[in-house]
DNA sequence: GCTCCAATGTTGACAGTGTTAACTTCCGGA
DNA sequence: TCCGGAAGTTAACACTGTCAACATTGGAGC
């Protein structure tokens, strides 16, 4: 069933060829936008089919959204787990890979944060979504039982890390860290700068 | 030739009235979506006149978004200029302020940093974007000179503000910053976290 | 094994969009 | 006075998202 390669059923099973497909053009297409029509253009089915598995475009949207959030964790995890010394460089690792999602996946990570529908309030409330916000919060607990950092609410220490990080991440992708604007390497600055403010100042090697 | 009510030449001046229409449209949905149509229509004009002062939509948004940077600029400065007591202050006013403006007109701050084309860069770069990133750099110079400020790149220490205040901004105007998620004022929180970021720790009251 | 249902896909249509070309109107300078 | 060109209009083109009516077909129940 999940294997059969050619035409199973009745042409395959479409919604996932669409989303892949859409996914596809997310990429390609910087303009983050593709249409529906196109999109099922490329699936080889009709353009009206799309119909039969989302009710709308927006919903096809959220699930794409859903979907980019769900990498998004997975790449933050596993650059965190790569490195596991101390929290200064795990705070990096996540920083740097957070940014690097969003810079390759422009058109997806756009569409994570519009959802083009008052839809996107429901996205991030998604269970996905929130393991994202989690990685950020887990790491500020951590940092604070060890000392490193400074005891304080850690959901506003977070609130402080997710707007830096999607701050750099919409900056960087729009090129607009002009250099003569901000500087060699805007990215690790701006990470320092979170950092010390977060840390703890009594403890400083 | 500025004052002329009525309908001094053909229609009128058009191209302001295509703008301020159109602004008011961005204001009003909350979409940050218009259409030329639409915007010719409320104007009473036939949906191709606009095409006689702007030669693409995107044209229009263009400068819509420049309007919008002025406008900006403007706001950070009487907000600055209210209080001239300490840095700290000055620091949170202007933050408050840029945050404030984003909240207000969603519509326009999207379409400042969306711009719906490669044009995105060309108007960042222009003479009004710059400009409001100048307010920046300005108060961390002389944070650094007055010595409240620890002495660093300048520009790096802007990115971190900029991407900052946008990434706060962009989350509260999603209406993302969610009482569970990040606790009850994630505004200030991230602006002591940044601001202690950039302090000078020696000098602490 | 046959029948019928419901899921899946197709066709054709509708309203609306951005954009362009051809046409009309009309102001201001020669 | 006349006329060029700016400003506005109309009509059309190729699109889009969405929906209703129709066709196909795989599998559940007899």
């Amino acid at each position: 069933m999940q294997d059969a390669p050619n035409r199973p059923y009745h042409h395959g099973d479409l919604r996932r060829t669409i989303i892949e497909t859409a996914m596809a053009m997310l990429h390609e297409d910087k303009g983050w936008q593709f249409t529906l029509r196109e999109v099922a253009r490329r699936a080889g089915v009709s353009h009206a089919a799309p119909y039969k598995h989302f009710p709308d475009k927006a919903a096809l949207l959220a699930e794409m959204a859903l979907l980019g959030f769900a990498r998004l964790h997975e790449e933050l995890t596993t650059a965190k787990a790569k490195r596991s010394n101390s929290l200064r460089d795990e705070f990096f690792a996540i920083g740097r890979a957070y940014v690097k999602f969003g810079t390759s996946n422009p058109g997806l990570y756009r569409l994570m944060f519009s959802a083009e529908a008052g839809k996107a309030v429901d996205v991030h409330l998604s269970e996905r979504a929130l393991a994202v916000f989690g990685v950020i919060t887990e790491l500020l607990e951590r940092g604070q039982t060890e000392g490193v950092l400074r005891k304080r609410d850690v959901r506003g220490g977070a609130a402080a890390c997710w707007a830096q990080m999607h701050g750099i991440t919409m900056l960087t992708m729009e090129g607009l860290f002009l250099l003569e604007k901000v500087g060699p390497d805007p990215l690790d600055a701006a990470l320092v700068t979170l950092l010390e403010g977060l840390e703890n100042q009594a403890v400083n090697s």
